[in-house]
DNA sequence: CGAGCACTTGATCTATGTCAACGGTAGTGG
DNA sequence: CCACTACCGTTGACATAGATCAAGTGCTCG
């Protein structure tokens, strides 16, 4: 977790009126900043709250389909942090001129509540299990994963990196998690590695 | 985890056209049946999803002000089973004959997103604070709380009820958690405890 | 009375946390 | 170019919170 006032030093944000791309790690928007709502058109987004500390502490996953941050259609002001876990692509919300129609509101309200169920059980039951469900959720439709760094892992699951660092390798030689180093476009960081999972 | 088999003799379910009351423990619908959608007037409801070993596992928590069960009018089933945490109210969704305003559907998708951030919390950290965060949540607004069974709080909280018996304990020698023998209206079952927070 | 359920408590085990050292890959500045 | 710092990741040794197993209590219900 690190320090609000570390993270407000980030000026990376994105904020403008079209759809917009954003690789792996990058911000996207602060807590308590004013914005636009989204839909994620593509890739996963790590959503974090201000722990009563001041810290930021994990708090929610949205993947393709879901609306973020339309919190600030009614408070002027996003409640949660975002950022990229993975590749992702991001549209204004709501789409278009026309008024949220609230058959969608009404689909996105369900499956809000679909997510919630599925981060709730990234949080309980044995580490691999935990690791592998996220692995799973990242992959879902791809087969090929890079990784969030295993201390996003680590917070989104609540168990220490060192940990995740343990299991992921084990599942490595178990062949379960088949890695690849990146070569071409994929790889933004160093240490990006591709995956692809043996059993889906 | 009870298996559906068993869960499904249970035949004490609601779903009348009305507001209804239901006590502690009660169970309200099931995942796979046909049915309303309602809001939480009063209390806290436990929703749970069958989970990929064919049992009930926790998913949620539904509390005051949110809506449940409006995959229904989607799908046509409910995605979840709901029972009673705590003494609550149910009023059918959408209130009264006007359509879902998409006003109001934006602040349930946006609370919807709250909740699940609290849930989030409660199955992280050390086992006393996931308690007591339950316990907040449970005695918002009341500072006086019947407690759920520990198994139900084992559950929620991804832990032992074991550990929540003793850490309960624990909170009552510490004079955090003050026991009072329920002696009137609310005592519907043999084991409830009136608690009331000493540090809410 | 016996069976069932919720709970408590002790003894012991273990998965995961904690601490610490080390390697690889930028990036920065002299 | 090299030294230096900053991350990210891996691995070992050891500590511990919580899990597991087991026994026992009190209450209710038939």
């Amino acid at each position: 977790m690190s320090l609000i006032s570390l993270v407000d030093r980030n000026n990376s944000d994105k904020a403008c009126r079209s759809a917009q791309r954003c690789s792996v790690g990058e911000s996207l928007y602060h807590a308590g900043q004013e914005g636009l709502a989204w839909r994620v058109a593509q890739g996963v987004v790590r959503l974090d709250m201000i722990s009563p500390g001041g810290e930021l502490s994990f708090a929610s996953l949205a993947i393709s389909g879901d609306i973020i941050g339309c919190e600030t259609m009614l408070f002027g002001a996003y409640t949660f942090s975002a950022s990229a876990l993975t590749q992702c692509e991001l549209t204004p919300w709501p789409e278009g001129n026309k008024d949220p129609a609230s058959e969608s509101l009404l689909q996105s309200l369900a499956s809000a509540q679909k997510r919630a169920a599925e981060v709730v059980a990234l949080r309980g039951g044995e580490a691999v299990s935990r690791v592998m469900g996220l692995v799973r959720l990242l992959a879902s439709e791809t087969d090929q994963v890079v990784l969030p760094t295993r201390q996003d892992i680590a917070e989104i699951t609540d168990l220490r990196f060192e940990t995740i660092s343990r299991v992921i390798k084990r599942l490595e030689r178990a062949q379960i998690l088949l890695p690849r180093k990146l070569t071409g476009i994929h790889a933004t960081r160093s240490f990006d590695v591709d995956f692809s999972l043996a059993y889906p």
